[in-house]
DNA sequence: CTGAAAGCGCTTACAG
DNA sequence: CTGAAAGCGCTTACAG
């Protein structure tokens, strides 16, 4: 019943069609066709003067019929799985995102964005956009330990990039970034410094990288000597970074540093260690996963963990396109973070 | 050249199709598209058998397909024109998403995301997806005084939702928030305590609710005859919003109170007055705009004028989907800013 | 209530 | 190098 309605009035100008410009130019449907892909089949004149037409009278294939003749759909997807006001807070997917617009915005593909509750909303979503050929591919973030979304993707052969690994991602292309490394030299780097007592506070334990980050602060310690390497687990939240710090900071054996899996659960955590009393880096150092422009906005700025995450996200989405291409793709390994040290670490012996 | 190897690769599965359900539930095509569309023309029964044969075989219409046949994209466009690093660390367009999310997925509606460079780029972007008819409608943001969008999605009759105003809409449908309210509330709230010499660190002046806001303060200023109301223009970076800072805190009447246009700045502002021996709130009150989990994260924690965000973003979604249905809408006047007072202000008499 | 058919706007073999 | 035609998978009047 709206469909009346809407052509009235959601489309007082006329949308041109390949037709109007194949009248106009004096050639076939079918020489427009060629001429706007590119194809062989018209003259490098008559290409031109088609262009022209096409693009004074603003025509743009439809992308509907593009894609049921064949083509492309000329979109990926991205399905993100977190709660919304984790979604806001963290600078990652923003970032993550911009990186792998670049990409497709050079090739004028457009994203489809869709925030789901869980994971079998998410392979809902994955079986949805296959059956209605929505989308040519999709990005899959946060990679679990044991991921159901893997063999889903595999069957459905819908063309995929996981961004996370090493591991875990099956036959499917995937993008990773070397985290147990960037950990080690973390560790070591705060054992130089002269600290023994070192613990974390960890991202979602249900997430592959965050298994790969405790796998090696334990094995890291392990090797240096160090004592009981603590992962307080946590979610990403402030709250829960602070409450986790709060724990760590009253037992008996407090840390003298702390390493958190991302920037705002450090930035709570530098909080919660001055309203205890606790000088910063005097009685605990502190290190940031994710180096984001906040790190350098506190007081003191964070010892952090950075990498270029639009850059990460570029090339997820050249993979991806390359998946779509027909390529075929394996792992691609990023850029490892690189610690950056500010204010926020120094030698524990410093003490007041 | 990419096709014969994409379809083999890329689709081991094969989708169904309509006829496919249509075979299996003994029906012709048009029945299955009128039990799926739940149109009158078939029975309760049938409609029921084919709605279960379609999930059985896991069958989607295609969304090309349904397009191309008059139906809508069931997509809105979403075009942001913002530099990467500021995307990235402002909350806002992440929780303004996943409320447009929560509404569109209840309706099955996909978002297509697009970050822009410019104003241009994004006038180009509206034309291709109008052209494409790859989107339904569009959700337009950072509304700017005299702003080119407007008349260009007016003339194409692309149904669009502002979010901004109130004002400079033309006959676009619009969501808003009483900025100048807001900003009222929070200087009459200074000068109770006592502030006399109260100044703001705006956002970028071209936007039209920074204006409004500059304006409101003016006015407001003068009234409670506070005198010169100084706003320093910025661009919602921690590193403006510092230097703005230093700026302010370096003159000779120097300001007991600032006001930052979003919460970024105000943290970088407060860095800044400690790192200049300025107590807060004890020689410096600080109010941050849009209240972020960051803002209690600091400390002191931020005095904040904060609102729920995601609702906007759910508001102005719906406000489309209503003018998509070809509904005729007007101006909605969202919830106001309310200021959250924490222990970033205080009355100015309380110094040291 | 159901079935056969046209048509949406492209792409792409297929003849010329 | 170009033109006429089939077909992609739906929706929707139109007959029965």
């Amino acid at each position: 019943m709206t469909r009346g309605r809407r052509s009235t009035k959601g489309a007082p100008v006329k949308r041109p069609t390949i037709a109007d410009v194949a009248r106009r130019a004096g050639v076939s449907k079918g020489a427009v066709s060629y001429a706007l892909n590119g194809q062989p089949g018209v003259s490098e004149a008559t290409r031109q003067r088609i262009l022209a037409v096409a693009a004074e009278i603003g025509f743009s294939r439809s992308s509907a019929a593009r894609a049921l003749s064949g083509s492309a759909s000329d979109a990926i997807g991205l399905a993100l799985c977190r709660p919304a006001r984790t979604l806001g807070i963290e600078p990652f997917f923003m970032e993550l995102i911009s990186g792998v617009e670049a990409e497709l915005s050079a090739r004028s593909y457009a994203l489809t964005l869709q925030v789901v509750a869980d994971q079998d909303a998410e392979i809902a979503v994955y079986r949805r956009w296959w059956g209605e050929r929505r989308v040519d591919g999709v990005l899959v973030c946060d990679l679990r330990t044991d991921d159901r979304r893997v063999p889903v993707l595999e069957e459905l052969g819908l063309p995929a990039v996981v961004i996370g690994g090493p591991g875990g991602t099956g036959r499917l292309a995937s993008v990773w970034s070397d985290d147990a490394a960037a950990l080690v030299e973390t560790v070591e780097y705060l054992a130089a410094l002269g600290h023994r007592r070192i613990a974390r506070v960890g991202g979602l334990p249900e997430l592959l990288h965050t298994s790969i980050r405790t796998e090696a602060f334990t094995q890291v310690c392990r090797r240096l000597d160090l004592p009981d390497a603590v992962t307080v687990p946590s979610d990403y939240t402030g709250e829960e970074g602070a409450r986790a710090t709060r724990r760590l900071l009253s037992s008996p054996a407090r840390p003298t540093a702390v390493i958190y899996d991302n920037d705002v659960m450090a930035i709570a955590g530098l909080s919660v260690a001055q309203e205890m009393g606790l000088a910063v880096p005097g009685d605990l150092s502190i290190v940031a996963w994710d180096d984001s422009p906040l790190c350098r906005l506190v007081h003191p700025p964070l010892t952090a963990l950075g990498r270029d995450i639009p850059a990460y996200g570029v090339h997820a989405a050249r993979q991806l396109l390359a998946v779509i291409g027909g390529a075929s793709v394996g792992e691609f390994r990023d850029e490892t973070a690189h610690l950056t040290p500010r204010g926020s670490t120094a030698s524990p012996l410093r003490i007041g």
